[in-house]
DNA sequence: GTGGTCTAGACCACC
DNA sequence: GTGGTCTAGACCACG
């Protein structure tokens, strides 16, 4: 699991470690059941504090995406993924609709935005793609 | 010109006001020229400080979406609106790209978050939509 | 509103702060829309670390107890507070088995344990009745 | 005796193992006097570490729900079972306390909260009240 | 060793 | 002024 940060970004980094690990998942890099690094480690690995680590961690457990087992540490969510949920629905169109309506005002035409869409959920799968052959 | 604002949203006050903005242009409830209300006024009828709504007319104009005229003060770009620019591309992909990741976790298929993207594209072209029938 | 912590308790002080918070609702001395003094005056109040005071208004927030507002900072959920989702009859019926298996070894009645119950949940409104007269 | 543990509980397992030990002397399916299983043979039927199977007995053996008897081993208070203690009483109305203001809260009338007291309150009798048919 | 909690002190964006 | 984030370093319960 490689996780890579800008550290000057306005992201949070706890934010950006939450994403790639999502992205991870998404991939297939990571699986239901594995063991997540220990926040001390990951923290040293990343050169940050084990609390910067440890909210990340936080975040995607409260939205069920990680658990805290009291004997592996923190795994990926071993039983079901949480579904489409509303909220997600509402969060997804929120920030489809702030990056959709840029798009418009620029020109971009439905088609080019239909396929840049297309192409990042595609790209989501990509790792998870090539195990499948 | 309506704006709304969540006060108890994570997102800043002026990129709320920034945002529906862009989706004024987007909608065609805004036009090129047309005339902004002033910072106080927008700040009065919002019931905010000046200074937030001073910022997203900023953010605005640095993007090339709003101008300041010299007599009617700031108005919509009469000119040339800023085309799909590499950085705009960059910033597209990183935004689809989190929402995406997540959706594929979720289980939302393909299919379904294509309709997604291209129904909130549709949704702010609702206006314009309307204006040229 | 007055909070009182036991320090040496072996409760985390975050989590004695968020129940008398909620107490406080519950009795009426907080009341929707109130405004939550700031987690570095509480802090300095109670003697205790901001961060301390911070995690028990997050876990409130996030339980939809409280709100960060962007003009009036933190306030107690003006609009509809949670209802009784299945989330919290799991863990109304964890706590209460706790409680109860170890009343009937015991050798505490049922009527007793019932009567305990019912002036518990009675003591709570206590404020609110006397506001009500 | 089944125990059944929650490893990604925010419960240490030994507080599991210890409170569904007294729900078992709750419904009677230990008896006074029963035997309990050697720390060793419970800790390997749980697939768990000797030291928490321990602290569990260590914590019932203070609280005067299990005794250690010299030749059976650790067998189920043979004698009076601790009473209703002030101690207790205590406990009792701190745990239900929090968890009845945020009944209160959450909108949960009276008789609800009462009736799911009851409920728990003889389900823990389930087991005896079988017995006793 | 793990995660959970707390402290102390700092910088930041926002309003 | 507010809350949000990050760092550094510490102690604890748990397994």
């Amino acid at each position: 699991m490689f996780i890579e940060l800008e550290l000057q970004s306005d992201r949070p980094i706890f934010a950006q470690i939450a994403q790639q690990i999502v992205e991870g998942i998404a991939s297939g890099e990571l699986n239901p059941g594995d063991a997540m690094p220990s926040v001390r480690s990951l923290a040293s690995d990343l050169g940050i504090n084990l609390h910067t680590v440890n909210k990340a961690y936080q975040v995607l457990k409260q939205d069920g995406f990680l658990q805290v087992h009291r004997k592996k540490g923190v795994v990926v969510q071993p039983g079901e993924m949480p579904g489409v949920t509303e909220a997600f629905i509402d969060k997804l169109h929120r920030q489809l609709r702030s990056v959709a309506s840029e798009a418009v005002v620029r020109g971009m035409s439905e088609s080019e935005f239909v396929a840049a869409s297309l192409a990042v959920y595609r790209g989501d799968l990509m790792y998870k793609g090539d195990n499948l052959e």
